[in-house]
DNA sequence: TTGACAGGCAAGTCCGCACTTGCCTATTGT
DNA sequence: ACAATAGGCAAGTGCGGACTTGCCTGTCAA
């Protein structure tokens, strides 16, 4: 059901995670968790990012690839144009 | 602080509120309830609308002008760019 | 001035959600 | 085969947030 974006949004560390991603797509859970201690001091267990990515791959915003016993996850940012086109931005300034 | 668009984002009921505003801007508080009961089947009471007001209003969503023992509130998308400037969305077929 | 109307404040309840804990499964290298 | 590695499952805990309840403040019309 794309279940609510919004909701998987509003978690930092999941913003932080989609970060990551952006910086570096394909990251497996394990990648993904020394990555984000050491660059946003974040100290969540394994678990709790798992269930994290579990909630981003709900809402479409992460894509996965299983190889062997590793997890590949990729950013998938087609569910963001939801928002704007909901709540249509006058372009700034700056855009113009 | 601009606090958390993304939280504020979160609640199904703040959505339809700015769908209500982006719809007839400058709405009151009573307007609000009343019409949000009527075309989104929402029961919350003035005081849930209103709470949920402030946290718009502290996101930066929604602006509010004070008129007499009237207070009018405005939408404010701006904050919405900052969405989609931190996870560059690449244009869909449609847009092209 | 007094009643009706628009809104605000604050304490309390309740449920969802982030996170932990403990254990289990599957794949790979030696 | 077996140990190490990558990940999954499920129950339990604690806290934040949505919502209610009750009462108060301020504004306007009769």
């Amino acid at each position: 059901m794309v279940s609510d974006v919004f909701k998987a949004l509003a978690d930092e560390t999941r913003r932080y995670i989609l970060d990551e991603l952006s910086d570096r797509d394909g990251q497996t859970l394990f990648e993904l968790c020394t990555r984000l201690i050491g660059k946003y001091g974040i100290g969540s267990s394994r678990q709790a990012i798992s269930q994290h990515l579990d909630v981003l791959e709900a809402a479409g915003l992460v894509t996965t690839r299983r190889d062997g016993r590793y997890k590949f996850h990729y950013l998938d940012t087609a569910p963001l144009r939801a928002i704007t086109q909901r709540w249509p931005t006058p372009p700034s300034k700056e855009d113009r």
